[in-house]
RNA sequence: GGUUCCGUAGCUCAGUUGGAUAGAGCAACAGCCUUCUAAGCUGUGGGUCGGGCGUUCGAAUCGCCCCGGAAUCACCA
């Protein structure tokens, strides 16, 4: 039994034996008791006042009297105002960083009776550029919340949804017929996906060029845009590629497997992967029949022109098209046919999609008419929507080149890491392979912190003058203290020294200690939080707390050179902090070094 | 205009079943390496929690109204 609910527990029973009344285990309101305030758990007492009839500072000493002398856990109390703060015999926190040191894989949940089968929809990239900065974010929530809800115990499916269709890749490909020369990235020596995505920009530019040569010649805007020579043999290009023309095919295999190469090479340098991959080519004419049906059933309707939609006016949004007038299918149309596809192949409970927040309207409008169809698990459609990352200029555009470079980015950090550690001095002695291991470690732990400690609904601001900081709450700062706790245990070893589960110092143990044992008593709990939450942010926050509690540690008691009861102790004590350390990292997709 | 989200220190961010004196990091300044890794530790300064009203013993947190910002409301994906 947790100590919350033994708290409750003898509050309840307190108050009932005190002033006769029967009180609901929800009245009784825990809390961590402020640091500056000795005891470990606050109990507000004011929702007692009724039933005591005395002041909250009579009404605390009495619960907190009785609780001492009735609970062998509760060693103490002290009272201020209407807050009762009560501490923890420091023999209930030894016998669980006993039974938390005995305890393979702690903080996972290795099997749950209401586990769920969970598929992860993120990264989600169209293939006609490379992978930028809003990119990251998604890769690297979709890895995280998927890793968090394995430690929960779920079965987890990570699935990525690639748009490997559409004008947008017509627009690379016409590109390149016209201007390519028949470039490719062994004959450039460029990365594929960067490839393609440059001559989608080249696209773009002669594009604009076509339409500004027509706005001169008298016609509007929106006329241009229309008519501009390029778009219309793109658009014809797509055409072609719909009717299985087999060179425009053969164009579309082969630019798509580079971008597939460069893609591949990104999430490795991101350490992100999947289960497995769906491709609109072969989801996008899914979904029709699911219209049909709800045609039949009277659910969605057809209008004059022969499109198809859905009502959803009274649930207080607009109607919304699936079937264009032509009979084809929309963006939504697939999407619900591709939902269709996923429950009927893998059962699963819940359907996570890691999707940008512009989509929000969209995931919304999926669900509803899901329900409104009748499917059962229509409500079990979870969107995790992240805000966008956005520069000191603004939006991140791909058209304009205002985009942070994915491959860049992640080559940039590790470079300064390996710049700051030789500086520093830190690796010598190594080999230039070991230390080349570690600074991409430590360079993707920057970033990946980075982006991973902020809520992710939030939008959030990059500066890339700025870069990223190995200082502070960061990435390294948490990695360093598990190599400083690796270094620890090197030392103990060295001298023979063996770490055993026995943690009964034969004299007190202090504030700091305790502080340091609550933490990672706390370490499931956040787990699950951060699970329920589907926020990678909160094991963030968390882990770099207990980094920051152990460093103040590490500065202000010696472990090596403590009295041999006592090191033991904190040796241990440290091994389980750095065991931690390690797993909550992994839950956010980051490796932690031995040394650095 | 409708809907949703955000607004906390100069900057980047924590902070929810409503709780005590609102916390970190960066930046600035001042200290600490013959002692287990100084990517560290300690200290100083820095706030109308966007504004107002309400709910109550108590509001950054809940409700309403404003102000400011973002996203979205396509026969695009």
């Amino acid at each position: 039994m947790s100590i919350e609910k033994i708290i409750i527990q003898s509050v309840a029973e307190a108050i009932n034996n005190l002033y006769n009344v029967q009180i609901e285990e929800k009245l009784v309101q825990l809390q961590e008791t402020k640091k500056e305030i000795t005891g470990d758990i606050t109990i507000v007492t004011f929702p007692f006042l009724k039933m005591s009839k005395k002041s909250p500072e009579q009404t605390g000493d009495d619960i907190g009297n009785y609780i001492t002398q009735h609970t062998k856990e509760i060693s103490g109390y002290s009272v201020i105002k209407g807050f009762l703060n009560l501490t923890i015999d420091a023999s209930y926190w030894l016998e669980n960083l006993s039974r938390i040191a005995s305890t393979t894989n702690y903080g996972k949940v290795e099997c749950r009776p209401d586990a769920k089968t969970i598929m992860v929809e993120y990264s989600s990239p169209n293939t006609n550029k490379p992978l930028h900065l809003g990119h990251i974010r998604n890769n690297l929530l979709g890895y995280s919340v998927a890793s968090i809800l394995k430690a929960n115990g779920h079965k987890v499916i990570m699935v990525n949804l690639v748009n490997d269709r559409g004008i947008h890749i017509c627009k690379s490909m016409l590109a390149w017929k016209k201007w390519g020369n028949g470039a490719t990235p062994e004959s450039t020596g460029d990365k594929g996906d960067h490839l393609v995505g440059d001559y989608y920009v080249k696209f773009d530019q002669e594009y604009k060029n076509q339409i500004k040569q027509l706005v001169s010649e008298g016609l509007s805007q929106e006329e241009a845009e229309k008519k501009a020579p390029v778009i219309l043999e793109a658009q014809e290009m797509l055409r072609k590629w719909e009717a299985k023309d087999p060179e425009t095919v053969q164009l579309w295999e082969m630019m798509n497997g580079w971008v597939y190469k460069g893609f591949d090479e990104t999430y490795v340098k991101l350490g992100v992967s999947f289960d497995k991959i769906y491709y609109e080519s072969q989801t996008y004419l899914l979904g029709k029949a699911i219209v049909e049906k709800g045609l039949e059933s009277g659910i969605l309707f057809r209008k004059d022109d022969n499109s198809v939609w859905a009502d959803l006016t009274g649930d207080g949004l607009d109607q919304k098209l699936l079937l264009r007038s032509d009979g084809t299918s929309v963006y939504m149309t697939q999407d619900l046919g591709t939902a269709c596809l996923r429950f009927d192949e893998y059962h699963m409970d819940e359907m996570v999609y890691v999707v940008g927040n512009e989509q929000n309207y969209h995931f919304q409008v999926l669900s509803l008419i899901l329900q409104k169809l009748g499917y059962s698990w229509a409500k079990q459609l979870k969107h995790l929507s992240y805000g966008m990352v956005e520069l000191p200029s603004g939006k991140m555009k791909s058209r304009e080149g205002t985009v942070v470079d994915a491959d860049d980015l992640v080559d940039e950090m590790v470079g300064t890491a390996r710049d700051m550690s030789n500086e520093l001095g830190k690796l010598d002695g190594y080999t230039r392979e070991q230390a080349e291991k570690i600074f991409n470690i430590i360079g993707q732990g920057a970033l990946k912190y980075f982006i991973l400690k902020v809520d992710p609904k939030k939008n959030m601001l990059f500066d890339p003058k700025e870069s990223i900081d190995f200082n502070g709450n960061t990435g390294p700062f948490i990695q360093y203290t598990y190599a400083r706790i690796q270094s620890i245990m090197r030392k103990a070893a060295d001298v023979g020294f063996q770490v055993s589960g026995n943690v009964v110092p034969g004299f007190g143990i202090d504030e700091k200690e305790i502080q340091l044992i609550k933490l990672i008593y706390k370490y499931p709990q956040i787990v699950e939080e951060a699970g329920e939450a589907l926020s990678p942010a909160v094991i963030a926050n968390y882990a770099y707390e207990l980094a920051k509690e152990f460093n103040q540690f590490y500065h202000d008691y010696p472990i090596m050179k403590a009295e041999e009861q006592m090191r033991s102790f904190r040796l241990l004590l440290a091994k389980l902090i750095g065991e931690v350390i390690e797993s909550s990292m992994a839950l956010l997709g980051i490796e932690v070094p031995e040394r650095m």
